[in-house]
DNA sequence: GTCAATATTTTGATAAATCAAAATCAGGGA
DNA sequence: TCCCTGATTTTGATTTATCAAAATATTGAC
């Protein structure tokens, strides 16, 4: 049974490792998880050592098929937690990812599988997020980046953006997942888009940055 | 803040001291945290330097205030995640002791509000031990031992007894805090007390041993 | 092709928890 | 009072996770 550390070194190597194609640098694992470069490389030994992940000293690193099964049962945790506190405890959108953050270590199967019960087998958490099933298998979702979109009607998919302000400015300018909206213009140089909610009034402006977190789909 | 470690230690002290009378055997602490002896004392220097406890060698220890704040905060936190468990999730009787275990130390602040408001304050948890309240006041609730008692009307009040069989053989026969029942006879030379439960047929019979676990009280 | 900037690894320490086994103490029985 | 026994403390290690700073490798710019 893998440590809570060990789990969070495999959830970021997958975050990071996007399609797979190359293998995840070093100095962005230590990043992302706030550890010195020496630390990170000292864990990649590790993990190297429990098969666990592919780790070519100066290269990088890459999830062995064991490695990428347990990322995914963390991951499938993680979001059914954030959902079920949003959900069943009605905790704030932006309060979740910390509570899940050390909750998806430490709750057992059992309770993992009543909350996956209680909240109907969900397939996305609340940022909307696709949330692996028991298998391990990443239901799939295509958004694009609103950041690339041009003027037209679309529907938030996911907020790829974990905590912080932004999921308070979205909520109050009423855009969650599944929201509906028409991206009126997108001025590239300016870095501005303009937005028509649906069920806000009035325009919102929003800039390229908190844009780039939103994945939508055009309808 | 202090470590889940530090935590379980504050706790089974708290347990350990009762009345508080007498200072707590370091190898009361370690056999009740299955560690070695050694192990215990090393901790009990450092919980003396925190100022957690009062420690004298090879007399024992006993909580300063401070650290009996935290055991009780820990206590409170316990017995909301079990009921939680129990009433929200529908989780076993039996399985929640482990679950809250390690949750106890874990969720924030908020959730634990969100838990406490959810049950509605709830004032026992399902074993029937009472819950502290938000600052650490302890409710009284007097219950004696099935053991001592002698025929008569009884209440269960609490099953003091964290995990393992007992509880399912309890819930199997009816029994849980609240339940009412006649206590027909005791036989003490034997060990043996038969009792008339509401709501189940026919005359239970059990022992010393277990009935040793229940607080009752008489109605 | 050389070399300096950048990324990574190594080295030497530290903190928290723990154990095994040796040393020590304290109290009760003779 | 003396000593034995059981409880406790000490000592010396180990594991996991971390950092700071020195050493080293890679690579893109020239
Ligand atoms: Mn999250
Ligand atoms: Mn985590
Ligand atoms: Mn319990
Ligand atoms: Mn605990």
């Amino acid at each position: 049974m893998p440590t809570a550390t060990v789990e969070n070194y495999l959830k970021a190597i997958h975050q990071l490792a996007g399609d797979g194609e190359r293998p995840v640098a070093i100095g962005k694992v230590a990043s992302e998880l706030e550890v010195t470069p020496g630390t990170a490389t000292t864990m990649m030994k590790h993990l190297g050592g429990r098969g666990l992940v592919d780790y070519v000293p100066r290269r990088g690193v890459r999830l062995t098929a064991a490695g990428d099964e347990a990322a995914l049962r963390v991951l499938r945790r993680h979001r059914l937690v954030e959902l079920f506190l949003v959900e069943v405890l009605g905790l704030d959108w932006g309060d979740v990812h910390a509570e899940a953050e050390v909750l998806e270590h430490v709750i057992s199967d059992k309770l993992l599988a009543r909350i996956d019960e209680m909240l109907g087998h969900p397939t996305a958490d609340p940022h909307g997020a696709p949330i692996p099933d028991a298998q391990g298998r990443m239901p799939e979702h295509a958004g694009a980046s609103l950041a690339d979109a041009g003027p037209g009607r679309y529907q938030l998919l996911q907020v790829s953006e974990d905590d912080g302000s932004l999921l308070a400015w979205l909520s109050d300018h009423g855009l969650r997942p599944g929201t509906r909206f028409d991206l009126l213009d997108h001025d590239r140089p300016a870095g501005i888009l303009r937005l028509r909610i649906d069920g806000a009034d009035g325009v919102t402006s929003l800039g390229t940055s908190a844009a780039g977190h939103l994945l939508v789909q055009a309808i």
